[in-house]
RNA sequence: GCCCCGUUAGCUCAGUCGGAUAGAGCGCUGGAUUCCUAAUCCGGAGGUCAUAGGUUCAAAUCCUGUACGGGGCACCA
């Protein structure tokens, strides 16, 4: 509809340049809804805009506009008003094509193709693979995952990845943690390093790793040296020690422990994040990029050969840095440390190098709003291996805190004390769980209240919006007891008797769906859905107490349907993209 | 010190990449049910859009400064 009228605005302006022999073809062209019932259904600004251009009052310029407006039957009536605005009112039946369009599209209804198909990475989540995932988590995860969903639904092609850093100390952490774990369920006595992982997840790693393997990696000499290290845990450089010491006892099956940790906690994280609809269809490991087959170089040694290549590196104190402010960063940033490790930033090179070269258009990574600062360096990177930055897109979650009786739940990983999100999920239902880590602008704090989630009651949004589409199934279900049916033709000829307030509104509503999604794909904002599905089913709930719909009239009883069936529709697919199921009865 | 994000009703938050009288929920308050799910609805009170300037026909929205809050500034991952 506003395309519509954007298409014979342009015409108008078209005109008006030709006339005054001046170019306005850049000037934008916007068009708002109104709030107010007495400037019509949509307005134009665009007088004013160009006034100046003319130099003639708004007020004149926007009668020449309308002067120069081609007819259109499903326009009523054109007003402008002060100082300039254009006014347009539709005919009241136009409003009710909206239903028609919602019968054909059904389930395709609010689908666009913007996206041209392009293919989009959305990198989400990632956690390291040291532990399960916690409530911090779940944020990032349905925002990827709606975000996933809602570009879809605007014509791209989404892949959606995790990226799991499988290398590492970290991993080195989780393999010693593991292992004496492993070696305390097996009967010996020691004492568990204070640096290494504390939860309790590591004990049933442990354990599962004893049942599988036995006893092959038990201790069976130098136990002493052992108790020696495990009694000075003070500091990294002490649990380095650690690492080296169970690397030179247990030699390949030290890697053997490690496949097996990292299998477990992965299956665990898979297992979660499905567990509320989040589905990853691309896992790519870190460790891959390390590896040289048949004696090729690695895509690590690639990506900072590529640097070197082109001047970018330079070497300081034993170590290789990459001169990230040549292209804005505050510093330049080491790559490969004087001990001969990579960083991680020279692993966060060659993977976004690798998401370029795997052709997509876009990549979007969500991350952590603590992450920010790595943005410099990562496009640096991106621009000194001569990619656009523009395709390089990054969107920040801000973090949740966990409300429960309105006090604030701690969420500090120390001492390996959290909750974890599987927790969350129990207790308060996937569905709610996605719905209020997504209510909420992503940029934004977010207070999770777990009293709310699981309210039965209209304070609770999702609550609501669920409601609004069981009472409307409820409707249709009443109309089947009593034998009757939804007379679709009967319904459509009558759409003009949709002539309430309330139905109005309604359908202007549903009218404004696709731009909804539009809009929220666009600007990566999907809490615009589920502040729109709340309206609409306030809309609704309003609608349904003040009027009744099954009416002995059979030409108004089918006409309401209709719009019934629309609403209806409508709250199941913005339910749909954000992964939650619009229930049939309550 | 530098860099991000934020500041809108008592509370929690929306606000269409500048538009007409700034919205919603909660809370407070007054009402509605022999009727399709009251799991709901209707009415009322409540705002100097943190603050000071600037740009514009028009600013909650854009620019600059200030205050306050959160986060980040590793040869960690």
């Amino acid at each position: 509809m506003k395309d519509d009228l954007i298409k014979i605005l342009k015409i108008a302006l078209n005109s008006i340049g030709d006339e005054n022999d001046i170019d306005l073809s850049n000037k934008k062209i916007s068009i708002q809804e109104n709030k107010e019932k007495d400037h019509g259904d949509y307005a134009s600004n665009l007088a004013m805009v160009i006034a100046k251009d003319l130099s003639q009052s708004p007020k004149l310029v926007a009668e020449k506009i309308v002067s120069f407006l081609p007819l259109e039957p499903w326009i009523e009536r054109i007003d402008i008003a002060e100082p300039g605005f254009i006014n347009f009112f539709l005919k009241q039946d136009t409003h009710s094509k909206i239903l028609l369009e919602i019968d054909e599209s059904r389930q395709e209804f609010g689908k666009n193709k913007s996206g041209k198909e392009e293919r989009v990475l959305v990198e989400y989540v990632s956690s390291n693979p040291t532990g399960p995932l916690h409530v911090g988590h779940g944020r990032g995860a349905v925002f990827g995952s709606v975000l996933s969903n809602l570009l879809r639904t605007v014509g791209y092609e989404v892949d959606e990845e995790y990226y799991v850093n499988d290398e590492g100390r970290q991993m080195n952490t989780l393999t010693i943690s593991t292992w004496l774990r492993y070696l305390q369920e097996s009967g010996l006595k020691l004492e568990f390093s204070k640096k290494g992982y504390q939860g309790e997840y590591v004990k049933k790693i442990a354990a599962n790793l004893l049942k599988e393997k036995k006893e092959k990696y038990i201790l069976r000499e130098n136990e002493s040296e052992l108790q020696e290290l495990l009694q000075a845990q003070e500091t990294e450089e002490d649990l380095d020690h650690l690492i080296e010491w169970g690397k030179l006892f247990l030699e390949g099956n030290f890697d053997e422990i490690r496949q097996f940790s990292l299998a477990s906690i992965m299956s665990s994280i898979k297992e979660d994040l499905r567990s509320f609809s989040v589905n990853h269809n691309l896992w790519f490991n870190e460790s891959t990029m390390y590896l040289n087959k048949e004696g090729a170089e690695s895509s690590i040694d690639k990506s900072i050969r590529l640097l070197n290549e082109a001047n970018f590196l330079y070497e300081k104190d034993d170590a290789l840095w990459f001169k990230s402010t040549e292209f804005g960063d505050d510093k330049d940033r080491v790559v490969k440390r004087a001990n001969g490790d990579n960083t991680y930033f020279a692993s966060d090179i060659s993977y976004h190098l690798n998401k370029y070269e795997r052709g997509y258009k876009r990549i979007i990574n969500v991350w952590g709003a603590d992450h920010h600062g790595y943005i410099p360096r990562v496009s640096a990177a991106m621009e000194a291996l001569g990619k656009t930055k523009e395709q390089l897109e990054v969107v920040f979650i801000q973090f949740a805190n966990l409300l429960r009786k309105g006090k604030k739940i701690s969420m500090s990983t120390r001492g390996g004390e959290f909750i974890s999100l599987i927790e969350l999920i129990k207790e308060v239902s996937p569905e709610a769980a996605r719905f209020f880590y997504i209510n909420r602008k992503a940029d934004q704090h977010l207070d999770f209240d777990l009293e709310l989630a699981k309210s039965q009651t209209k304070d609770n949004p999702l609550y609501y919006i669920q409601y609004a589409h069981a009472r409307i199934c409820s409707v249709f279900e009443t109309l089947k007891k009593e034998e009757k049916q939804l007379n679709r033709v009967l319904g459509i000829e009558n759409l003009e008797l949709l002539n309430l307030d309330k139905e109005i509104e309604i359908q202007k509503m549903l009218l404004n769906y696709p731009d909804v999604v539009s809009r929220a794909a666009k600007h990566s904002e999907p809490h615009l859905i589920c502040y729109y599905l709340r309206n609409l089913s306030s809309l609704f709930h309003s609608y349904y107490n003040n009027e009744k719909f099954l009416v002995e009239d059979k030409a108004l009883m089918n006409a309401r349907l209709f719009l019934l069936k629309g609403t209806k529709q409508v709250i199941s697919n913005g339910l749909g993209i954000l992964g939650i199921d619009a229930p049939e009865s309550m």
